[in-house]
DNA sequence: AGAAAATGACACCTTGGTTGTCATGAATGA
DNA sequence: TCATTCATGACAACCAAGGTGTCATTTTCT
């Protein structure tokens, strides 16, 4: 193993390694998990940017999760086919509409993450405050590091 | 909003929904960058796993990682036709043989290693070894969490 | 007003990853 | 020891996430 560089960089290496099993596996949880109100995790995406953000376009939420816009267009659409979202003209842009989450989907969405929430206190309480914001602050940083690589 | 519950848990939340884009966007990333060697990430996974292990079965990679039996064989099948990796006789399974990087498999997920470690040396210095022990261990526990999804 | 960019619709495709089945080889317990 | 059960590999079918390409319409910019 040839010693390259700092410790700091090894580590990273190790995030890295753990994001990837992290994601399957939660992704598998969150489906196994979600029949019930039969999100997709792309439909689960979209209600919870929604949910946090308040009513947006397509194209916004697309580049906001860094996913091609054609995508977004296509999970939304099945979205406001189930009932969950509706569009709103948008004053701004007549073609653009926004999207606005419907008391169906926002029941959903709630629903599914309060489910996540349960399972997530259970563990919280070994974790303290400082620890979680380091995290996110690597994340963060690695996620902006990776952000250059523009889709669509 | 529903205050359903302490702040920690939202910061949980918050880590989790960093951890998708992370995932998609670096994945895109190292497909984007490991052409030259014609690695797709699971192989890239394979090789990674080999070469901090040494050599190993399939089904223990599979366990390893989370991923079905059949993926990792799959893909270790392919690794094997590139001439990446090869299989060694199990002394304690005959059936079962050992996956062992050859050197231009070790060569192959190096540079592709050392690749991104560069990469990653550019954001590090921004962060503190507490930081990423931090994370990791953050991580670690999200881990260990869904971690009773078993596959196959 | 005209050119360039943004949006939506639709179709197609890639690929990461699973599931199922079957045959064979390994472990286990009566 | 033998029968049963479990683990492994091969092969195939399948699914879903997500991207790409194209075209028509709408917006924006100069």
């Amino acid at each position: 193993m040839s010693e390259t560089g700092d410790e700091l960089t090894d580590r990273l290496t190790e995030v890295f390694d753990l994001v990837g099993p992290l994601y399957r596996r939660a992704q598998r949880k969150v489906e196994q998990d979600a029949p019930i109100e039969g999100l997709s995790v792309g439909v689960r995406a979209v209600l919870n940017m929604l949910r946090e953000h308040g009513p947006m376009t397509v194209p916004q939420m697309g580049r906001d999760q860094a996913l091609s816009r054609q995508f977004v267009q296509r999970t939304t659409n099945d979205a406001a086919a189930r009932g969950l979202v509706e569009f709103v003209p948008n004053p701004a842009h007549k073609k653009s509409s926004l999207i606005r989450l419907t008391e169906a989907g926002r029941a959903a969405i709630t629903a599914v993450i309060d489910r996540e929430r349960a399972v997530l206190r259970q563990i919280g309480g070994d974790l303290t405050e400082a620890e979680i914001t380091a995290c996110l602050r690597v994340l963060s940083r690695l996620l902006r590091l990776v952000d250059d690589v523009d889709v669509d």
